[in-house]
DNA sequence: AACTCCTCGC
């Protein structure tokens, strides 16, 4: 097997071996000293005498002793003292013969009531620096028993350890109790904000086995965390959502919220949408900012019908759209190159009085420059200086796109002085984009040229930087030099990701280095980073442009196996694998097995599957995909025609080829 | 901003 399906839970979890004896009964003989687990309180200038921390009872409080008030100071000094305390815990004696000062001390204490030392904990969390000092506390607290429940104070310094990055503090502190639910609930919290999503999960079934159940916090979590960062896949999700129904878990709003959200900023509408209706049958109502990212992913997959019915939903709530939903719907129709809405949204915008601001500017500029008309995107590039929006790097890069998507690469250096001229610095998304820009051309010399122009005007480059680099000298051959620059920028201190690996796969795919392909996905494994998508597509497709069919279909069986459905892109490549081969009847099997698993064929499909037919001398039944396509609206594009014509040249049917020919030309020319 | 899927005789 070379694959490793994208397994969640299976990993091998750092033991967490529970000892539970000697907190409940402090007695010194069977006492471990674990007190070293954190650093000790380290300033002998105690901080705290300064401010002397006084913790007084709420009226609301159940166990109220009246008006009494703790002061805290005397324990803290002593605590924050390293001498008093070694003291004690390396000694043999039971608690009953310690010094008296520290026993007196105690004593002290020993009417305090639990909610006042949760108070005081939370409040020494507060800060990193004395998160050492809230840790003696609760030894301390332990020793002589004075507070009883301990799972909460031990969430409350494993969730202060959680923020402050202390992954591993947290882990070893969460051995030194039995983990309950609460507990567990601090430690899949700060693996969560700490980015650890797989011990997260390993923790949640680890609860699971102990009986308990994880709640909707712990997916709360998780799903914030990964949609933060960037890292979220609908994939991921949907397997999360898997275990979230296995779990029982009744949703609430917020988690409905970190749903929909997900799903929309991992690209994937439809499951927003489906999430966003759930969660209105349900009385739960998403906030405005989620609305806004399922508008922006609508717009995204070119649906910008329900992108603005959405939006108006958004009206027929009462709530006035803002910038920021405006842009989003005006990003689908950028995204769908539909001009006239772009600039009816912007009209709306002005009618309503909502106030563009810089992604507006930059969107209409995107809008006119796709379309060719630089003049329009220059005009607006001066209203939005006479608006004081300046514009900025992030606008340049967009034109800088536009020139790359229609062939203009060598415009880049223009765009580049009218950017200096205008005042505006390149930055490193600028540079980005210029590289591509140039590595697309394969005009490498001007792309590395652009690398050192970039590192040598101090901007650093970042992993999409490394990622354009690479793949740019695949896209021209250079495998050699691809694969230089993958240890390069790990020598430079960059870690590759997900779309790095996915390059290199394809690079050594494409070089039928097949053990270099199982060697880059069992590393990109072991660092934790899930086969998505594009992993998937990319293999089939390298395999099938092989002919390693079976290979090529063993993946879609290993997605399959975990639950996940082949997508329609990995479906055309393998369509394509088969067509290019002449291989009709695979071609024909593997587009009806597309299409009984619910996906609509797309053009692209379609094409491919004319490429089979006329790769296999089948005419007819190319020319019948043709009808197919006029029978679905699916409109044929010069590739369809250009694909029929090689057909009939196949069968030697020449004039027929001169009239489909004709028929292209004249579409062509309507068009444009 | 970067990664995957469609034509291209010689």
């Amino acid at each position: 097997m070379f694959l490793l399906p994208p397994q969640l839970t299976t990993a091998p979890f750092p033991s967490i071996s529970i000892h539970v004896t000697h907190f409940h009964f402090p007695t010194t003989h069977h006492r471990h000293n674990h007190n070293h687990v954190l650093p000790p309180p380290q300033s002998t200038a105690n901080p705290i005498t300064a401010k002397p921390i006084i913790l007084e009872e709420g009226p609301d409080d159940i166990l109220s002793f009246h008006n009494r008030r703790y002061d805290f100071t005397p324990l803290l000094t002593f605590l924050s003292n390293p001498s008093t305390t070694s003291d004690s815990d390396s000694n043999s004696t039971p608690p009953t013969s310690l010094g008296s000062t520290e026993f007196q001390l105690a004593e002290s204490y020993r009417a305090v009531p639990a909610p006042l030392w949760h108070a005081l904990l939370k409040s020494l969390c507060s800060s990193s620096s004395s998160i050492a000092l809230a840790y003696a506390v609760v030894s301390w607290l332990q020793k002589h028993n004075l507070c009883f429940s301990y799972e909460l104070l031990y969430s409350i310094l494993i969730n202060a350890l959680g923020r402050s990055e202390k992954l591993y503090e947290a882990f070893l502190l969460s051995q030194r109790q039995v983990l309950t639910p609460l507990t567990y609930n601090a430690l899949i919290g700060a693996c969560a904000r700490n980015g650890d999503v797989e011990k997260a999960l390993n923790l949640m079934s680890k609860m699971r086995r102990d009986g308990y159940q994880p709640d909707f916090v712990n997916y709360s979590s998780i799903i914030q965390y990964l949609t933060r960062s960037n890292k979220i896949d609908s994939p991921i999700l949907q397997k999360l959502y898997t275990e979230i129904e296995t779990d029982k878990i009744e949703i609430d709003g917020h988690l409905m919220n970190d749903i929909i959200l997900g799903f929309s900023k991992a690209g994937d509408p439809t499951r927003a949408m489906r999430f966003l209706a759930m969660a209105q049958s349900n009385g739960l109502n998403p906030k405005p900012s989620t609305l806004v990212a399922v508008i922006l992913a609508l717009g995204n997959s070119g649906r910008t019908h329900e992108a603005e019915a959405l939006f108006e939903e958004i009206r027929e709530n009462g709530s006035e759209p803002r910038t920021r939903a405006y842009n989003a719907l005006l990003k689908g129709y950028v995204k769908t190159g539909s001009l006239k809405d772009a600039e009816f949204v912007v009209s709306e915008m002005e009618k309503a009085g909502v106030k563009p601001d810089e992604q507006t500017y930059s969107l209409l500029i995107d809008a006119y420059a796709h379309a060719g008309r630089w003049e329009s995107a220059r005009i607006v590039l001066k209203e939005m200086e006479a608006s004081n929006v300046e514009p900025n790097s992030y606008v340049y890069s967009r034109i800088l796109a536009s020139y790359r998507d229609k062939g203009e690469w060598q415009k880049s250096f223009q765009v580049l002085k009218d950017m200096k001229s205008n005042g505006v610095q390149p930055d490193r998304h600028f540079y980005n984009v210029m590289i591509d820009t140039f590595g697309k051309y394969n005009c490498l010399d001007h792309a590395m040229a652009t690398f050192e122009r970039m590192l040598s005007e101090g901007i650093r480059p970042d992993t999409v930087t490394w990622n354009t680099l690479i793949n740019c000298h695949c896209k021209s051959g250079r495998h050699n030099m691809a694969e230089e620059l993958f240890g390069e920028m790990q020598q430079r201190g960059y870690s590759p990701c997900i779309t790095t690996y996915n390059i290199m796969i394809n690079s050594m795919g494409e070089q039928q280095r097949w053990e270099q392909v199982s060697l880059f996905l069992s590393k990109m494994q072991s660092q934790g980073l899930l086969p998505n998508s594009i992993t998937y597509t990319t293999l089939v497709d390298v395999y099938g442009k092989s002919g390693r069919f079976s290979d090529a279909i063993e993946c879609l069986e290993v997605l399959k196996s975990t639950g996940f459905k082949p997508t329609s892109t990995m479906y055309n490549a393998l369509i394509n694998a088969y067509a290019q081969r002449g291989l009709s009847e695979l071609a024909v099997n593997a587009f009806r097995l597309m299409t009984t698993e619910g996906l609509t064929p797309s053009l692209l499909a379609l094409n491919s599957l004319i490429n089979a037919f006329g790769e296999d001398r089948r005419d007819a039944e190319a020319f019948a995909v043709l009808q197919y396509m006029k029978e679905n609206n699916i409109e044929p594009d010069v590739v369809t025609y250009t694909t029929l014509m090689k057909a009939l040249i196949r069968v030697e049917k020449f004039q027929k080829v001169h009239n489909i020919n004709i028929v292209m030309v004249s579409l062509s020319s309507m068009s444009s």
